[in-house]
DNA sequence: GCCGTTTTCGGCCCGACTGTTTTCAGTCG
């Protein structure tokens, strides 16, 4: 039992609980208790065994005692008890947004609903509204909410699918038969959401590498598809998909599986112009048929007349024009990051103290790292009052006056309030060196009330950037309305960034904005919004991002040495109102 | 169920929003 599987089931057994009806701390409890191992690594069983574990702050006698069980039987009695009392499908409820365990007990009692299946027949039927307790509108939310959650099953975020995708990848490149091996489709694209992972793989010996495939220790189910393919499900649900090509058309399959189908569809009719054909087989002269030889994606974008197009731009849009042009960006990459904000520590809800997060910055070989914890208005989360951030200040202070090579920088995530003015007060925000300003509270607003109260707060002098600006979870929570143009066009104004927030489940602003955004003259920052140390190493996915979005080095603050952000947010908060340079 | 100390049990995250109901319950962040 690993430590991410205890998790789960520590995690689970809070949802039994939950829908029991049990004590809410109780269920708070097993919920923390369950983060606790999740962020822990390691060697669970030893650390169980030996009592050692006790010493992690959220587990204590009763957890270690269901550990225990969880590393010598795989399951606890608790949570076998807890199966036994409801249909093992009930818990898919939970899943809706605005179902909790409470609605989730009236449908189950009220209407004998036990699945998402049974929810979506008593929804088709009209049925919820007829329930005491609930109404005409809450039965067109659940209504509503059911088909988000419908909409997005078999799709899985690209930070949970690239990890899996490279440990396939590292199988199959351990296999003898194969040659070379790459992603493709929509995860080499960095698509923030993905239904599988695509491989290409070139080899003499096809069946072999499918056999390798098919047999690859993550799978829990090999699925039929069409020749020269292997499909296999992974035991998270997502699914893989295998080309196995000959050596002299792998170039040309990799080119076409990674699509997207709009910028191969492009290409093939620019080849068509060119009086050539282009498929994944490989480039032919439409005359007779001869095959040029192009052994990678450089020299088939060559033989169309422009430079290799990075993955990441593939979508189709504005990308083949400007390689024809010679004018794709030079995207930024992840190694000339040195640098980012926007990091929580124990003082609010961060996992992690100060030292802590001052360290795995450094041992991520970052240069200067930006502490922002939430503002008092997010008392839900511990956001600081004046004096907590100033004790805070001063214990940078303290850490500071013995790094020689490394800058932290003491700011704020401040609340933008309902009426756009941003939390703490000008007095307290003076005595940041940089401020975070973030939407965490009416989600609901009209389009015009929340541009309106975004803009007031860019107006406000105090604020550097703009924290996760749509307020999108992937998978879970569509962005709120807004009206991106007028914002870009504010920030630029006023010379505020926007963050390229890295959180696996945010991962925006959506690249599908920014070179809007850059054409209106805005500048952004990647943050990794880190809650604990592991998360400081989201930025790559950020960087994903920025790259997918077409960003330069020199659009992001943090390309800039730690001296020419001193500068910058020196000359910020004089008031000077200035893009980055 | 955990934590911390008051060392044996009380406190633990609370306010806003929505919808239903008519005074509050459920959910969310």
């Amino acid at each position: 039992m690993d430590t991410a599987s205890a998790a789960r089931l520590l995690s689970e057994i809070g949802d039994l609980l939950e829908l029991k009806g049990e004590d809410a701390f109780r269920i708070r409890a097993y919920r923390e208790g369950a983060d606790a191992i999740a962020r822990l690594g390691g060697d669970l069983r030893a650390s169980v065994e030996s009592g050692e574990i006790l010493s992690v702050k959220g587990i204590g006698k009763g957890l270690l005692a269901e550990l225990k069980a969880l590393v010598e039987t795989g399951t606890t009695p608790l949570y076998q008890q807890l199966r036994r009392s409801f249909p093992e499908s009930l818990l898919e409820l939970l899943a809706v947004r605005g179902l909790g365990p409470k609605r989730i007990r009236a449908l189950h009692e009220g209407l004998g609903i036990a699945s998402l299946a049974d929810l979506e027949d008593a929804v088709k039927r009209g049925r919820i509204a007829e329930l005491k307790g609930f109404g005409t509108k809450t039965a067109d939310k659940v209504a509503r909410n059911l088909a988000f959650f419908k909409e997005t099953l078999g799709q899985h975020r690209y930070a949970d699918a690239i990890g899996e995708a490279r440990l396939l990848l590292a199988h199959l490149r351990a296999q003898p038969g194969a040659r070379r091996c790459e992603l493709a489709g929509a995860i080499r694209r960095a698509c923030e959401v993905v239904t599988e992972v695509d491989l290409v793989v070139s080899s003499d010996d096809s069946e072999a590498v499918m056999g390798a495939f098919a047999a690859y220790p993550g799978a829990i189910e090999v699925l039929p598809t069409r020749v020269g393919t292997a499909r296999i499900r992974l035991a998270s649900g997502l699914e893989a998909q295998l080309r196995v090509a000959p050596a002299d058309q792998f170039a040309h399959a990799l080119l076409h599986d990674t699509g997207a189908p709009e910028h191969f569809a492009d290409l093939v009719r620019l080849a068509a112009d060119a009086g050539l054909q282009l498929d994944e087989r490989g480039l032919f002269l439409q005359r007779d048929g001869f095959r040029l030889s192009c052994r990678s994606e450089e020299e088939i974008y060559a033989e169309l007349g422009m430079t290799w197009v990075p993955p990441e731009l593939r979508e189709g849009t504005w990308e083949i024009e400007a390689a024809r042009r010679g004018a794709l960006p030079d995207l930024v990459r992840a190694d000339q990051i040195r640098g980012t904000f926007h990091a929580h520590t124990v003082a609010s809800d961060g996992h992690a103290t100060l030292e802590q997060m001052v360290a795995a910055a450094r041992a991520l070989g970052l240069g200067y790292l930006g502490i922002s914890d939430h503002s008092q208005a997010a008392s839900y989360v511990g956001g600081l009052d004046a004096k907590r951030l100033a004790e805070q200040h001063a214990a940078i202070d303290a850490i500071a006056a013995n790094l020689e090579d490394f800058v932290v920088f003491k700011g704020i995530e401040a609340d933008i309030l309902k009426d756009g003015t941003v939390d703490m007060g000008a007095r307290t925000l003076d005595t940041c060196d940089f401020v975070v300003a973030s939407i965490h509270s009416r989600y609901g607003e009209s389009r015009q009330e929340m541009t309106e109260r975004i803009c007031r707060a860019l107006a406000d002098p105090h604020v550097t950037m703009l924290g996760h600006l749509s307020g999108r979870l992937l998978l879970e929570r569509e962005a709120y309305e807004i009206d991106f143009e007028r914002v870009f066009e504010t920030a630029a104004r006023y010379g505020v960034l926007i963050e390229i927030n890295s959180t696996p489940s945010r991962l925006e602003l959506d690249w599908r904005w920014l070179q809007r955004a850059k054409a209106a003259g805005v500048r952004f920052s990647i943050n990794p919004d880190a809650h604990n140390t592991v998360e400081l190493a989201n930025v790559p996915l950020g960087v994903a991002i920025a790259r997918k979005g077409g960003l330069e080095p020199a659009d992001l603050l943090n390309t800039r040495t730690a001296a020419e952000v001193r500068e910058y947010l020196t000359r910020r908060k004089r008031g000077e109102r200035i893009l980055l340079a």
